[in-house]
DNA sequence: GCCTTATTGAGAACGAATTTTCATTATCAT
DNA sequence: ATGATAATGAAAATTCGTTCTCAATAAGGC
């Protein structure tokens, strides 16, 4: 990837604009809405691409396919946690982190990363209680 | 399933004496050591059906295919976490629970569930510190 | 021990996510 | 503007985990 092309910014802007990770698919519909004629392949090479260049990030969930957001500041050690809407599927980041990893961990194991993600109702699906809809 | 076989036997015990959640393909390797012929659509067949009947839990990991171990008493409500070794992927369970998750939950947003991963060393790989298999 | 039929083993088949192929299009150094 | 070639779109192909097919085997009620 050493050419900026339209695809290519729809793909990061649909990124940026989203403020939250995005699946390929999610990316797709997204940034279709800039280049109507985007392929899905085209978006997986531009994540893998992205994703080499440090540019993006892969959010890995519990049972769930990779999402992909824009990478925080390389100094910014500040890993990130999730929370998983189990109704419109959308996945959103959060701020901060529980702590208290040395209270569970076991004598000599020796912890380098974890995950947390958190499901249930985001704020809109908790909100209107309709049945069960899909990403926005 | 309605008949107990050797080769069921023989998977519900490399389940019970594995304590922690193991892959279909570990609990093959293990389970062959008793049934030597096991296949792995047995494995499969039979963690499906102990999975209906309550027998078995699945435990989703991040990027990871499911792992299986023996259910806890019903009645133990006590939700666990895991910790998984970057050097030999074996999956430990944990005592206990972080909480605090209020804290970094937004506003209106409704937690239903939560789920935490550790990486890292187990004891094992830990103190023999052999090469890295998977980086970080 | 006999017989019905649930279960097995092996490989084919599957579904979902991702990657590749290849002819066409478009970027950008010149 | 031109050309070399990186990137694209569409479909085919691949991967991985899991399920199915089907003939052969074996559990367990009799």
């Amino acid at each position: 990837m050493e050419r900026m092309t339209r695809q290519r910014e729809a793909v990061l802007g649909a990124l940026r604009e989203a403020a939250r990770p995005l699946s390929p698919a999610e990316i797709l519909a997204a940034a279709q809405r800039t280049v109507p004629t985007l392929g899905l392949a085209t978006v997986y090479r531009n994540i893998r691409a992205m994703l080499q260049e440090g540019g993006l990030v892969a959010v890995p969930l519990p049972g769930q396919a990779d999402r992909y957001e824009v990478a925080d500041e390389p100094d910014a050690v500040v890993h990130k946690h999730y929370f998983q809407c189990l109704s419109c599927d959308r996945v959103f980041p959060l701020e901060g982190c529980p702590g208290h990893l040395e209270e569970i961990t076991p004598p000599g194991f020796v912890v380098e990363q974890h995950e947390l993600t958190l499901r249930g109702r985001c704020i809109e699906c908790a909100t209107k209680k309709a049945g069960k809809r899909r990403a926005s």
